[in-house]
DNA sequence: CATTATCATCGTAATATTGCAATATTACGA
DNA sequence: TCGTAATATTGCAATATTACGATGATAATG
C-alpha cells in the first residue's frame, strides 16, 4: 500500500533505512557533491548547477536538512549551506557498521 | 511529479543513489540482517520473521537480488539465499568513496 | 517606498513504492 | 500424474515521492 511499516521494525533497523533514503535520490546526492566541491559555503547556485526548479532544489535541501546534515545561515539575501560534518561522519559509520555486521556466514 | 531525472546526473551519482535506495527501505535492511545472522543460508523463515506477507517479501528479495546482492540456489522446493559478498562489498566501498569524497570544505 | 533577488512553502499533477490477495509456477513425494 | 509446499508474479488500492508553478516572506538596492 506504498505504506512503510516502520513499527514492525526493530530501532537500528529503521536508522540505516532512514539514512539510506537521504542518499537514495541523485538529487541528493548530487547536491552533497556539489557542496563538497566548493570552497567554504555554496548559496544556491544548485539550481542552475543541477538543473531543478528552485522549489525541488529547495524541498530536496529540506530532506537533507531534516536529517540533519546541513548547516545553514543567511549571507545577506543569500542562505549559505554547509555539510554538517559531524552528522555526516555519523551515518558513514552507521552505515559501516551494518555493513560490517552483515559480511558473514555465506554459502 | 515523482519521476526522478536521472539523466540530468552523472554515473557516479546515479550509482550511489541506487545502490542506497536498495537499503532505503526498513523490510530490506532487515532481510539482509536476518540473512547475515543465519548459518549459512535461509529459505522463507523471513516471511515469520519479519512479519510482511509472502508476496511482499517475495518483492523485496527481488529488489535485493536486481541489485546483484544475493546468491540463491533451491535446495528441493526451498529456495536458499545468501549474500553474494563480493557484491556487498562493492556496495560499502562505493559509498565510503562518496562519503570521503564528500567530507571537505566545511564552513 | 517600490523593485529585485533569494529562498521557503503551498497546491497540485505525475509517477513510484509498498503491501496484499489471488493466482501461477516450480519442485518434490506419494 | 496428483497433491502439496514453497516461491514468484499479477493486479490492484493506498500512500509516498518528485517536480514545478504560483505565491510569500525577507532583505538588499535604487
Amino acid at each position: 500500500m506504498g505504506v512503510t511499516k516502520r513499527f514492525i521494525y526493530n530501532q537500528n533497523v529503521n536508522e540505516v533505512a532512514n539514512i539510506a533514503k537521504v542518499f537514495a535520490h541523485p538529487a541528493r546526492v548530487a547536491i552533497l557533491k556539489y557542496i563538497s566541491e566548493q570552497e567554504g559555503c555554496i548559496n544556491s547556485d544548485l539550481v542552475d548547477e543541477i538543473g531543478l526548479s528552485q522549489a525541488t532544489i529547495s524541498q530536496h535541501l529540506n530532506v537533507i536538512g531534516d536529517a540533519g546534515l546541513l548547516k545553514g545561515h543567511f549571507e545577506g539575501k543569500k542562505k549559505c549551506y554547509c555539510l554538517n560534518l559531524e552528522r555526516f561522519e555519523e551515518f558513514q559509520a552507521l552505515l559501516n557498521s551494518f555493513f560490517m555486521k552483515t559480511k558473514t556466514n555465506c554459502c
